[in-house]
RNA sequence: GGAGAGAUGGCUGAGCGGUUGAAAGCACUAGUCUUGAAAACUAGCAAAGGGGCAACUCUUUCCUGGGUUCGAAUCCCAGUCUCUCCGCCA
């Protein structure tokens, strides 16, 4: 959420970084709106000093024009109320801003290549996809998974359900052993508060799976991702500079709609209803963002390092980027079968953007108190770093080799096979 | 599901109709002392918003929303959340 001040202060520079992102924001609008509410602000406290100062002087004779005077300002209240909920509203509804060195760009079309790495695997035959091997093992079940739920789940089996416990417990022990992450077990469900702290309300409900509970509890919404919650651990705080930065990383279950890919990633498990990822939350002083935005991405690509995936990073331009983001890295792994990079992971810092929506502050050491700034990342998106073991591992009678760094995850097996 | 108790500043916790933005303690910051640190002492220390170039000043805020009153952290109503005991249950 940006702050009216910011925008006051500087609408030039707003407005331009506004067309970056490639949306239509009325600023006039929101200026007049700001413009209007803080005349009826100044008309609203000059009457509360006048009645303040007669409730002082306890003279009896001065209270009905108090009385008189509590009309007034109840009525200067609701206009200015409405005002200002219309102008949240707006405000609520902006994306963050891009910084500087992010390309500009409608879409992903823009985004810019950083580095390659990794051997992309060479077959002497087709190599196959994830799902025709998973099906082929008889350790995918799309079609049960349609039978008892609906479409966009799977049933993952056996050894690939062992395997991908395995790929999310090395990266949790890589995170907590290696580079500093504290881990935690969340809820699963947030409030209607939470998610609109780091964004998803109000503009993206539409992706959310709300949770009907009885009438009386407030909306809960299953988490689209590990973020919501993590990051919402600061929520409403002041947190002392001593303690930042905090780094957060958990194993969570996500759930979307993807209502709006209809049609897109049908096949297979790349795009589900729910998936397994690992998540990285780092909450720290706003200035170190962009140094902590590499670093945690080094720890993603670290994972795919470790598992000899070859992958890509590239930097998203203005307009691909998520809501709340100022800057973000993707990090997309080879997938042999689509002869192409997919994305695995995705990295943001979001400044203090989401802090200021949650109310999320700390003191620094001259004892001011500041908004946070947050982070996010995934360490990885467990679900298609399986299908990317599968397709760069397998071989040609459709096993499944272990790579090394998994085997003491899984009982130090070789391969899968069919059995 | 039944019966109670509570929600106050970064934290603990007083206040229960009138300079109370709010005692006290802890934490924090600065200073004195000390070779340094600790301890002790002294001082400072809530947030949001408005006005002003600024010094500064005004308003709001004691869970949320209503109400009573000239005046509410304090009284009344509704709601949310938390805790304790009993029951039920993974």
């Amino acid at each position: 959420m940006h702050s009216i001040k910011d925008i006051r202060q500087n609408p030039d520079l707003f407005l331009e970084n506004i067309k970056k992102r490639f949306i239509n924001i009325d600023l006039k609008k929101i200026l007049k709106l700001d413009e209007n509410n803080r005349k009826l602000i100044q008309q609203k406290e000059t009457l509360e000093k006048e009645k303040k100062d007669i409730s002082k002087k306890k003279d009896k004779s001065l209270f009905e024009k108090s009385k008189q005077i509590s009309e007034k300002i109840s009525k200067f209240n609701d206009e200015q109320s409405i005002i200002k909920k219309e102008l949240e509203s707006i405000l609520s509804s902006i994306p963050n801003i891009a910084l500087k060195d992010v390309p500009i760009g409608k879409d992903e079309s823009f985004n810019k290549e950083i580095f390659k790495k990794g051997e992309i695997p060479e077959f002497s035959f087709k190599p196959k996809s994830h799902y025709e091997l998973g099906e082929g093992l008889k350790m995918l079940d799309f079609d049960l998974a349609t039978k008892t739920t609906g479409s966009r789940f799977v049933f993952v089996k056996d050894k690939l359900a062992q395997l991908e416990r395995a790929l999310a417990n090395f990266m949790l022990d890589t995170h907590t052993k290696n580079n500093g992450y504290k881990e935690i077990s969340p809820p699963l469900m947030a409030s209607d508060a939470s998610m609109f702290g780091t964004g998803q309300l109000p503009k993206f409900e539409n992706d959310q799976f709300e949770i009907k509970f009885d009438e009386s509890s407030g909306r809960k919404f299953l988490i689209p991702t590990a973020e919501v919650i993590l990051t919402n651990m600061v929520k409403e705080q002041i947190i002392n500079h001593k303690d930042l930065p905090m780094r957060l990383v958990a194993s969570t279950p996500c759930f979307r709609k993807e209502a709006g890919s209809y049609g897109k990633d049908t096949k297979g498990m790349i795009r589900q209803h729910q998936f397994y990822k690992v998540e990285l939350v780092s909450i720290v002083e706003p200035n170190q963002c962009l140094d902590e935005l590499e670093r945690m991405t080094n720890c993603a690509t670290k994972i795919l390092d470790d598992l000899k995936l070859p992958y890509k990073k590239i930097i998203l331009s203005s307009g691909d980027m998520g809501f709340s983001a100022e800057k973000t890295y993707d990090i997309e792994v080879w997938l042999p079968s689509e002869n192409k990079y997919r994305e695995i992971s995705s990295c943001s810092s979001c400044g203090t953007f989401q802090a200021k929506r949650m109310k999320a502050r700390y003191k620094n050491n001259n004892n001011e108190t500041n908004f946070l700034g947050t982070l996010n990342g995934s360490g990885l998106a467990v679900g298609r770093t399986l299908i990317a073991v599968l397709e760069n591992y397998q071989d040609k009678d459709g096993s499944i080799k272990i790579p090394n760094i998994l085997k003491p995850y899984m009982n130090n097996l070789d391969k899968i096979t069919r059995n």
